[in-house]
RNA sequence: GCGCCCGUAGCUCAGCUGGAUAGAGCAGCGGACUUCUAAUCCGCAGGUCGCAGGUUCGAAUCCUGCCGGGCGCGCCA
């Protein structure tokens, strides 16, 4: 059921029958939308105004109109126009208690309906650098992915998920320049994984020192010294005369003097991680004799590139160890992918790709590189570097080709960082121009995760956070509250393994919620005090309004059985309104809706379909959660105010039951769609 | 310099293709546990939606300019 959809629906027969061209119905539609405020009713129709203005009329004769030509008797209470002519939908509790009823027995959809326009849909997410360790910049794209591709599915669209792989880069240079000189035989037939996440490390600290050394600090010093220079030249000069041109003079100077001193606190950062090398006399000595380091690293990699036996070799020797460490943190994220196609995997044919632009006169070459030049860009696309290797770009063209090949889709999304916008809007006119005009690419952009200080996120040393640490924090706390609240109980709930159990389940799923509950466009704040919070938009709170509802079920017994039997049958026949008529008596798996408060849960429930469709709208997850936690509240409400158990008759006792069973499955499904389990008791 | 994004309560953030009196949580103040999980709930207080114009029945939302912040800008991904 989607309470907006059929008044949408309603709503378009009246504009149809009020002369409005079919063209401009859509439009129009839009503006039946749900109330902001209980006062208005439940939703509102908005279209008059604007109507009023195309056909001459004033808005309220038309708003009168449309209430008379409106076919909603069934569903809606006499329709009210108020102000200038909003037109005020107040739905039928009858009508809302049948509908409840249906959703209550759909136990595999809880009263979604399936898209009747599905679409094919390629996801691009996560796509980590395999052979670093996934760290914090990983989950949101992880995160928000997986929530895409769970929603757009359970809305009956053909969703194919793809792990882009970073598999093929100088990462891999690092591990085989690293295994040729430093490798520990033992330890890397021992733990593989570790091993070459050492060599790895070791690799990277050492190209980084030297590149520090060599080109970071020099390239500081000279900014900081042209910025002195260039702050003296300013503050010697003469004030300007006119007020304007004085401000703007000041201006220049303390926007200086903020640079300056930003430049300097990098250039801290950057002796201390010279002199951390330096300090170490085993890894100076390394430092000293890996002098040329970077340069070696890159010529390995270009020997894997090149088809160097030894180095693809190492290559499949490595892969898979790699593999197994991200399947480890994917695991438990509780994140799959139906395809894991790295860039390795698109190599033999970025050739082909540069030919066919150039033959096309797409590309052509520019101080020795093929480049794609755009209009509107200042920068070219880089397809071909002057030694002839290939970009990332090449290969992202290759991808968007095999997928139009293989799969035929009409929307590719990639949830990549906000920073590589410029590469995506690049890419994306590219394509169209090469002849892939007929899908819908989007870049699902995302912000930064900041830390507390408001800087990214990132170890006191400066060092990234590593993804499974982060993971283990979150499980470590979110253990010491569910041990702390249960064992603070008249009688605790729950086993050792259960608080694990929980903690597990409460730990991921803050971390997850927290990230798609914010606008994804913003940069967010890590807080793991606001995600582990009880009250509020978080799993935690979720997830304990579950553990209540199902508490409900628990002292029931039986009754749970015999709910779950008649939530299993076929929907029942409503024979009577839910205030009942003496000669109708209500069944009793009918939900009666006697209290405002029951009334509200029912709505809120029924549209649970509404908030999926506004997810998929813009791709936002946060949708989907603002939904949970407004659903939550709203069960909150009813729980404080209407008795379950206790209620004062059996039918409505049933009824409440159904009405607890039906939150707890939308609850559930929601969260699910989100990627987060539930827990029974917590 | 050019481009993209952002600026909403003391703090962290929502605000659904322009809708009626801008909402949550935290922090603050005051209430509710012999009653289905109080890890909760209810009430109070808190705002020039960065600033100034414009578009219109109506603007936090759209347009222009300014102020403030983040990010990006040829051979990394």
């Amino acid at each position: 059921m989607n309470i907006l959809a059929t008044l949408r629906n309603r709503f378009g027969r009246a504009l149809g029958a009020l002369g409005v061209a079919e063209s401009e119905t859509p439009e129009l539609l839009a503006m039946v939308l749900p109330s902001q405020d209980a006062k208005f009713g439940d939703y509102q129709a908005n279209v008059a105004m604007p109507l009023g203005k195309r056909l001459g009329q004033p808005p309220r004769e038309i708003a009168a109109e449309l209430v008379r030509l409106a076919d909603v008797a069934d569903l809606c209470e006499p329709l009210e126009i108020a102000g200038p002519g909003f037109i005020n939908l107040r739905l039928r509790d009858d009508w809302l208690a049948q509908q409840v009823t249906v959703a209550s027995v759909d136990v595999e959809r809880v009263g979604v309906a399936q898209t009747a326009t599905p679409r094919t849909f390629v996801l691009d997410y996560s796509s980590p650098n395999v052979a670093k360790p996934m760290h914090v910049g990983h989950i949101r794209s992880t995160v928000i992915g997986d929530a895409l591709y769970r929603i757009l599915r359970f809305l009956g669209h053909r969703t194919i998920s793809d792990n882009h792989l970073g598999d093929w880069g100088t990462q891999f240079g690092m591990i085989i320049y690293g295994y040729k000189h430093f490798v520990d035989r033992p330890a890397l037939a021992r733990k593989p994984v570790d091993e070459l996440t050492r060599l790895y490390k070791l690799v990277n600290t050492l190209v980084e020192y030297h590149e520090t050394a060599n080109e970071k600090i020099p390239a500081v010093e000279k900014r900081i010294a042209d910025g002195e220079q260039l702050l003296a030249k300013l503050r010697d000069a003469a004030m300007p005369a006119d007020a304007k041109a004085a401000k703007q003079a000041a201006k220049r100077v303390r926007q200086l003097d903020g640079q300056l001193s930003e430049l300097r606190s990098d250039l801290d950062e950057l002796l201390g991680e010279v002199a951390a090398v330096e300090d170490d006399p085993p890894m100076r000595q390394l430092a000293v004799e890996h002098a040329d380091i970077g340069q070696r690293v890159l010529l390995e990699t270009a020997l894997l590139h090149g088809g160097d036996p030894t180095n693809v070799e190492l290559w499949r020797q490595f892969l898979p160890a790699c593999l197994l460490e991200i399947e480890t943190v994917y695991k438990r994220l509780g994140v799959s992918f139906d395809h894991t196609l790295g860039e390795s995997f698109y190599q033999d044919r970025l050739r082909g790709v540069v030919k066919d632009l150039a033959d096309k006169g797409l590309a052509r070459e520019s101080d020795g590189a093929i480049c794609v030049f755009l209009d509107g860009y200042d920068v070219p696309m880089i397809v071909q570097k002057q030694d002839g290797a290939f970009l990332y770009a090449t290969t992202d063209l290759a991808t968007i080709q095999y997928r139009m090949r293989e799969w035929h889709p009409d929307a590719i999304l990639y949830v990549v960082d906000h920073r590589q916008s410029l590469h995506f809007d690049q890419l994306f006119t590219a394509a169209r121009l090469w002849g892939y005009r007929d899908v819908e690419l989007q870049h699902i952009a995302f912000g930064t995760v900041l830390g507390d200080d408001g800087k990214p996120f990132k170890t006191r040393s400066g060092t990234s956070v590593g993804l499974a640490g982060l993971l283990d924090e979150a499980v470590e706390r979110a253990y010491a509250i569910v041990s702390q609240n249960d064992a603070a109980r008249p009688e605790p709930l729950l086993s050792e393994e259960d608080r694990r159990h929980v903690a597990e389940r409460i730990g991921i799923g803050a971390i997850k919620y927290a990230d798609l509950a914010h606008n994804r466009t913003s940069d967010y704040v890590f807080s793991y005090d606001k995600m582990l919070a009880m009250t509020g938009n978080t799993a935690t709170y979720m997830q304990y309004s579950y553990a209540r509802v199902r508490s409900i079920f628990a002292k029931a017994g039986a009754d749970a059985h015999s709910l779950e039997r008649a939530g299993a049958s076929p929907p029942p026949r409503v024979t009577s309104a839910p205030h009942g008529g003496e000669d109708a008596p209500a069944r009793s798996n009918a939900i009666l809706l006697s209290t405002p408060q029951e009334r509200a849960l029912a709505v809120a429930l029924l549209q649970f379909s509404e908030a999926l469709d506004r997810v998929v709208a813009d791709y936002r997850p946060n949708h989907l959660t603002g939904y949970l936690f407004e659903l939550a509240t709203r069960y909150s409400d009813f729980f404080e105010n209407c008795p379950v158990l206790r209620a004062e008759s059996d039918e409505l006792r049933m009824s409440r039951l159904l009405l607890c069973d039906l939150t707890a499955r939308t609850l559930q499904q929601g969260l699910n769609l989100l990627g987060i389990e539930v827990v029974e008791r917590m």
